[in-house]
DNA sequence: CATGAATGAGAGTTCATTCAT
DNA sequence: TATGAATGAACTCTCATTCAT
């Protein structure tokens, strides 16, 4: 006699005025996240500052988490849509590569590290429910820089020695690792040159291993490795490395 | 090798049994913390797995915020130590850059996926007042990184067309991402393995442009060096090797 | 059996139209009611299942309180005019009995549980203002049976040593007992074979004590009664009993 | 990294004080439930009464409705008990069932209308996870009368063509119904005689048909090993004796 | 007549933290 | 030193109800 087997979701329908109130709480909310991260932001600094009560925040969105959700799944929307927009006229890898890493500097420095902080730390969330979203998200928008890559590898253009997920990581780690950096020291620099300077690095470790010197130089790497190996095991004292 | 002295505490206890409860606190602590992550652990629970009531956590740490970065502290404090032991004992600069991409991947998996995200995630807090100790023990700890990096490039080994500052965004960069991967998919993976291709990649990338004849010849005297120091008999389950 | 007349409502209209829709949303306000229970049923859940705005639902009825006062007093005007129209051509007290009982279980069961329990609950409520509509509403559909046993009585075919009131308990009582242990268990039963069984119960119970012994079997319960009083005060510890 | 897999109760020990407080706070939560049932009742409201925080309630109790469980457990228990350790000292099936009836109707008047509709009322609920435990509580306080009767039935003093959930529910029943009777009407009537006329009314229903002259005989023992006993003259209040 | 839109007014919970003993 | 006990201060979320259009 007490539960509610339905639940009923006050959900209004998309007219133009409720479409433009949606509009502002999203703008709002990220301003707010951006500001405080998901945790420490409170519905009720997103209402005072739309000057509307908190229970019409709730009328549109299904809470604080859906709200972040929202926040951050347009975020994506937005750059997944201007790469998708932008990338079929970039042409040869080395550009598309450059292209990508520049504009995702750009987009996430653009609004302040805030918006750039909230992003990178909240799409962790291994949260039950929310994990999965921002998983595919990810997915999406790391598409094609794992299509440029497959693609490099089937032409030769890319060293095929290494599983696309850590080439992934080799590009993407870098530009985050920026990103915070940028974030905590509270200097903007210049995202143009680092962008260049990171696509030559990244460019350069992608190259197949020289012409000639191709099998000698991955014998290197490979002894070379080995070696280490070896030193550590001389070195190092609780069997560890 | 100290405890972090940027780190205040209450009343500074001394006795023996003072000190134990400290390091039972502090270890129940990194556990809780790294399976509920900072927001999510509680005080509470902590206490009730030491058995003592919340107060006398309290007694010893001035809250949970001091104690989670003990907890960072320590964590880092425990590395730092090693590497500083360890490194000195490797010799090359690409054995050292392989020493610590192994060593950190294997830290932080090692106490497995929730101490990882933890210390990846919390690290980052641009918190009030511990933005800046973070900070300080990510400066510690990369230290040895820049060193190598700088006498690197000062010996013409590593590239000097890119700030030290980006080239440590492009190695840790890499690793962290790789970690997240490996959290977010549940799946631990061959950490020697992704060391080795990860510092193949990284190698390359660092080059000084067109140094390819340089480095096979030095790499020709330091087998000759390690086949002279060679004693032990290799492994054979890396395959390749 | 026209329409309950203690129940206001705002804004009596009256076209055909506005009768369908006041019909509709008793029918879906049913529904609900019966699904969640007062509590747990929302205004918003009876508005989407109509299709309309809840605004709509408040401009036929005055509130979600009212519009449960109307399903039940709906529920009520329906069984009362059906026992009203049969019960006259049907002869003999115990037959009348018989009929209400069964009439009274399969009305309650017919809509399901749900309903049932909404009913035997709400019907309680011992609410500020609508507590004496209940009542009342209770007091007509009573009205069958008190003339029946006081007829009974008058007559001599029922015992005279009860007040009417206790003896429509007695009736009400077990049905109300058997109905709830029948949701709560979620089995149904044979709502025939109960009332048979109930009412050969409660007609024995009925019956004037019997012929010659009437005075004498009166006398044994009295006399019981008071050896019980008896037997208690000896040994109850607290005075209790 | 969010939510917390880990799921701290504090529960504090059981001190003297401790158990105080608990007593306290299920005293003023059973007089709150009284007054204004569980919906109504507000956690503020009870920790206004005993002048502490909200917060301390919720330090003995996990929430709103553990409290109400535990208030309506606590109520069962008592009577439970209470019969338990009389009814031993009843002898005879009538006896027994007449000191149930009265003991269960003073029970539930004693403290009041509003308790007796709390515990009518809230005792229905079939929530998922409390309807279990009101059913257990209603099942151990039904308990005696079902031996009573069973046994009656085996003696062939009760009769057997009815089953014993059906006997349960005429017993049941009527009082409560006479108890919602009571509360919606505001007035208490006589416990004492209610319970003799209810007794009087049910044991002629009980009886097996045609049983009236061993009933008789039977009583002329009963009566006289009573008068032998008797020593206290009789009160005169009750008009028949 | 219908409704889109907004909200007032809480409710129940949570927890880190304090302090007298 | 250890702790039992208490709490301040939020926070998220709910929903019946209103009213201008």
């Amino acid at each position: 006699m007490e539960k509610n087997p339905a639940v009923p979701m006050r959900r209004p329908p998309a007219s133009a005025k409720s479409e433009q109130r949606i509009r502002d709480i999203l703008r709002v909310a990220r301003q707010v996240f951006s500001e405080a991260g998901f945790q420490a932001a409170t519905t009720t600094e997103i209402a005072q500052r739309l000057d509307v009560s908190e229970a019409t925040v709730f009328t549109y969105f299904g809470g604080k988490r859906e709200l972040c959700v929202r926040v951050i799944s347009d975020w994506y929307d937005e750059i997944i849509a201007k790469v998708e927009d932008n990338l079929p006229h970039v042409h040869g890898a080395r550009a598309q590569l450059h292209y990508l890493v520049h504009t995702y500097l750009r987009h996430l420095l653009a609004e302040g590290p805030g918006l750039c902080a909230f992003i990178l730390s909240e799409g962790r969330a291994r949260n039950d429910d929310f994990g999965e979203i921002y998983a595919e998200l990810q997915r999406r928008y790391t598409a094609p820089l794992m299509r440029i890559l497959a693609q490099g590898q089937a032409d030769g253009d890319i060293r095929q020695d290494m599983p696309l997920r850590l080439l992934r990581s080799a590009v993407y780690g870098p530009m985050e690792h920026v990103l915070w950096d940028a974030i905590l020291r509270g200097a903007r620099g210049d995202v143009t040159a680092t962008a260049d300077q990171l696509v030559g690095f990244l460019w350069q470790a992608l190259q197949p291993p020289q012409q000639n010197a191709l099998a000698l130089a991955q014998f290197r790497g490979e002894v070379q490795n080995a070696l280490h190996r070896l030193q550590s095991s001389e070195n190092s004292e609780g069997g560890a490395y």
